[in-house]
DNA sequence: CTTATGTGATTAGGGGGCTAATCATAAGGC
DNA sequence: GCCTTATGATTAGCCCCCTAATCACATAAG
């Protein structure tokens, strides 16, 4: 689900005009975290769209795309504390996708045998031809918005959209509370 | 709030590998995509948490500067339909934004004369106060994101995200039902 | 004037995030 | 063996997003 986010990005003159009023206004620094975080709603609205009209919401196709990773491994299954952290979210919230997930007959739950406090989770035959069916046009999807950029261009961002995502670990890490509680 | 991703992003060659069992996988293009929602859920982070220690969210923020912007201009007030119309949300949502910036005392519904179907929102001298001590703030968190890259990389990576969502606006464009809904 | 239609705001109900609290089971210290 | 502590999953309750339905008022047609 997209951000809450300004339809109308401000225009640069408009950033200018507001860092006379507030001096930590860093125009161009603005002006690059409005488009990322727009162009990062847009893109997930591209995909999302399909998912919906197929009655998936992006939770819940990160949990199959977990399953389906840990099917094309050895294991078969997975504790929703595992799918929680691998998700990122809290494992309320990983009880409330399973539920879902479980009614849809997308997932099993199945007791653990070494541990009575687990569960291990697995995908059901119904959501590996559920995945089969989808996954072809999402791919095709993320082609399509891509193809407005070279091979080069591609290196190019996905450098400088590093260079980000490296200064955002390090300003405000991830906190390790989720998994402490 | 975050959209659910995975954490810990599929490594180029996991992507080689997967592309061989879907055909309509483009590699490079998947790893544009992922890096682009990850990074845009990190820098999206970074403003949220100091929004969170104030008690706010995206979409309470992002009605506030909505009227802060009116009230730097002419006119002091807004109706919801405006709001919701530049905030990209529903009319609905937007009446319980306006709930709960009404209880914490941040904005004020008064009628309309000439038509009394409609209000019209203001912010209250509190909100002003409260945006003039947090704005600074916000806009060092982002100033601090960008450092890492020069005004240079700053222009590329505006261009190259333009590029992006450009295409996602021809592939896939914001429907209008919600504006006559 | 009366009625149909359009439009503003709201309510009702659902999904999917979150935190905090609860419950069952494990594991370790005495 | 028993009690404390830790850990797995869940529940309860909140926020914010959505769609669909509702209500109040405006406006245009007859």
């Amino acid at each position: 689900m997209p951000h809450l986010l300004l339809k109308d990005l401000p225009r640069y003159e408009c950033l200018l005009e507001a860092a006379k009023q507030f001096p930590s206004l860093d125009p161009s620094a603005c002006e690059v975290f409005l488009n990322l975080l727009r162009t990062g709603d847009e893109a997930f609205r591209v995909t999302d769209e399909h998912f919906q009209a197929k009655g998936l919401s992006q939770g819940r196709f990160t949990v199959l795309m977990l399953l389906f990773d840990k099917a094309c491994g050895q294991s078969h299954s997975c504790t929703p504390a595992e799918l929680a952290d691998r998700a990122g979210v809290t494992r309320a919230t990983m009880t409330g996708l399973i539920d879902t997930l479980e009614r849809d007959a997308m997932v099993l739950r199945k007791p653990s045998a070494s541990d009575r406090r687990m569960l291990s989770v697995e995908l059901t035959p119904r959501a590996l031809a559920f995945l089969a069916e989808i996954l072809p046009e999402h791919f095709r999807r993320i082609n399509n918005l891509m193809t407005p950029l070279s091979e080069n261009e591609r290196r190019t961002l996905v450098r400088l959209l590093g260079k980000i995502a490296a200064r955002a670990a390090e300003v405000s890490p991830v906190s390790e509370t989720a998994a402490h509680a």
